[in-house]
DNA sequence: CCAGTGTTTAACAATTTTGTCAAACGCCAA
DNA sequence: TTGGCGTTTGACAAAATTGTTAAACACTGG
């Protein structure tokens, strides 16, 4: 019953993967940065595939339970726009190649199960359309609304590789620009 | 002087990865969907890390004038920021998986020129702090301005696939749901 | 027509990456 | 201590991917 080599491996293709960027790493890259055996990418998960498979599949279903457990928060609409932000910037930062693997894989594999639409989402845009009433925001579909969040949160930080050359700003400036995101996206987003 | 093959080559090989989204696709399936002989890929190209690397540099090439030209255009503010919203999203469309593939090729590769900063962009930047000052947008750093609207271009295109699962939308409804993007971005840029 | 030049192909070789297997190891319980 | 069981390893095999070469081909200019 000796699960540790098992999540060790794991965690070390996550952060492959989701903070060095390294997209495309091979079972030796991975078993070597573990410090491990490559067989025992094998022995535990059958085939670079199926890990694969289960790292993906863990990474979106964190990422939906994120998403649910800021939306479920019982707080007022602001506070919990900006627990939101909160979380989800520390999270990009930290991983910051977590959703540029998510598209890579996706359209390869088809093993996400599907589930019935999030009921905390359903409610969140109807608090989103109720906020709309009081006026403290812009009319548009809430749909819209969630989108327009996620864009301003994820895109700099994904794209930071990118725009960093594209700009040419130095990665220092680049840091301090995310930083003041969180701000930015507030006042963005509410009247 | 047959340029013919190569630059079928190369475009058959940006339509995988930009288009299909195939971002790790071997130097076989290029040839095979391009319907000449593998061998001419290293004929052409050297190798496939230099296919690769001219792919990628001119997929920033491209984008990079594309954003030049839209900047320099002699019109007014908002009429610029429309057109490049058409010209982005009509792009971003046609091959939504370009800006991930250049996200996953860019942490390997090392070989863009760095150029020096771009004198339409800062030119247009003073544009936005002008247009700050006339109260038509938001005031903000103008950086953040450009970044907020990139953001909400590309990144619903870009994660289309993911989130598509993560909300369970039809491909149709996330379809209309993009097209309903020109409209919100510049209701939510402009006062 | 013929020589020459650039293009294309098939067969082969090399390399890289992944998968398998039997044996060795370590540890706990009988 | 020893037998058993899960874990780990190294050596090997298989597969997949990329690179090379010589010859066939096609076309053009002389």
């Amino acid at each position: 019953m000796e699960k540790a080599t098992e999540e060790l491996i794991k965690q070390t293709a996550k952060d492959i993967f989701f903070r060095q960027g390294n997209l495309h790493a091979t079972t030796q890259e991975i078993a070597d940065a573990a410090g491990v055996n490559r067989t025992l990418l094998n022995y535990y998960f059958g085939s670079r595939d199926l890990l694969f498979e289960q790292v993906y599949n863990e990474a979106v279903e964190s990422k939906r339970s994120q998403l649910d457990e800021a939306l479920a928060a019982k707080l007022p609409f602001r506070e919990k726009i900006e627990r939101f932000i909160e979380v989800y910037l520390r999270e990009v930062r930290q991983y910051p190649f977590k959703e540029s693997f998510l598209i890579t894989e996706i359209s390869n594999k088809d093993f996400m199960q599907h589930k019935k639409k999030n009921a905390n989402l359903i409610a969140f845009l109807d608090e989103i359309a109720a906020e709309m009433e009081k006026g403290t925001i812009m009319r548009m579909d809430p749909m819209h609304f969630l989108v327009n969040l996620f864009s301003m949160l994820s895109y700099p930080v994904i794209m930071g590789p990118l725009y960093r050359r594209l700009f040419d700003l130095s990665n220092t400036k680049y840091e301090r620009f995310i930083d003041e995101r969180k701000d930015v996206i507030l006042k963005s987003i509410f009247i």
